[in-house]
DNA sequence: GTGCAAGTTCAAGCCGACTTGAGGTCAAGC
DNA sequence: GCTTGACCTCAAGTCGGCTTGAACTTGCAC
């Protein structure tokens, strides 16, 4: 077989040895068996990382990715659970790009005092506000 | 004075009691004073915490928001860092769009099995690589 | 057959941003 | 004057996602 060990899944992955135990460990991925001490895995786990990746990406965490990565002959993703992730995106990119202009503003911003300027100030108002409670709180993303 | 005590300024500021002690301490913020023990703070604090939220969410950590607010007589604000955070945003941004149209496109397909799904397949190629790294790397936004 | 790089296990450490807990102080109301 | 409860300090704990270190084993090249 051409199955590959640790180091050539961890190079043609970007995800560390160490890292790729981890999962092993965690139950998101299984190595297809050993030569002597050392794990084989088949290359198709290659495919399985990018989905973790995307998922990851997405938000979700090891836990949550391990629990959809559980079912039986291909991933069982709950429709409904990405369409909340979807909109969590949406609103986590309209928060950015308020951000984002408040920033842009502020870099370009000529009044000699940022905290004189009441463009910024309302930035700060608005988003200082209401994202903070959401950047402070777990759901980053 | 109508100075405000540390409850006070956690209600109104929406920052718990325990995370203004911290922020204290870490010379985010500063009390103007004490009654017996107790903090009092300038209710122009409320204002700092939110230009803090910003930051923060922004992407800042608390040691460089530190750094930014230690200028004298307002926030000593690199012009050019801001930029580069506005930038970092937008790259981050886009790559949000692609991975909830990846997820709203996953939510929605009819092919039985979602990796059979070529569509999806390229979304996980695409994003999954890239995008994981950067969501393991320290660099959340 | 032997040297050694590359694997292995397991426990512990790290990061940032706080929170929690134990034990102490004190201002104000009864 | 005494209780009470809001505050205080300081150290330690938490969370997720790994990484690191120590001590060990092994497959392969020579």
């Amino acid at each position: 077989m051409s199955d590959i060990d640790i180091a050539q899944l961890a190079r043609r992955s970007g995800v560390r040895a160490s890292a790729l135990r981890y999962y092993e460990d965690k139950g998101l991925i299984a190595s297809s068996g050993r030569r002597g001490l050392k794990r084989l895995f088949d290359p198709e786990v290659l495919e399985r990382l990018s989905l973790i990746g995307l998922a990851q990406a997405a938000g979700f965490s090891l836990e949550e990715i391990a629990a959809m990565l559980a079912g039986e002959g291909g991933p069982r993703i709950d429709k409904a659970e990405l369409a909340a992730k979807a909109d969590a995106l949406d609103r986590r990119i309209e928060e950015l790009t308020r951000m984002r202009d408040g920033l842009r503003h502020a870099s370009a911003c000529q009044a000699p005092e940022l905290m004189g300027c009441p463009h910024f100030r309302r930035i700060v108002r608005v988003v200082g506000g209401e994202a903070a409670r959401r950047a402070r709180s777990r759901f980053r993303v």
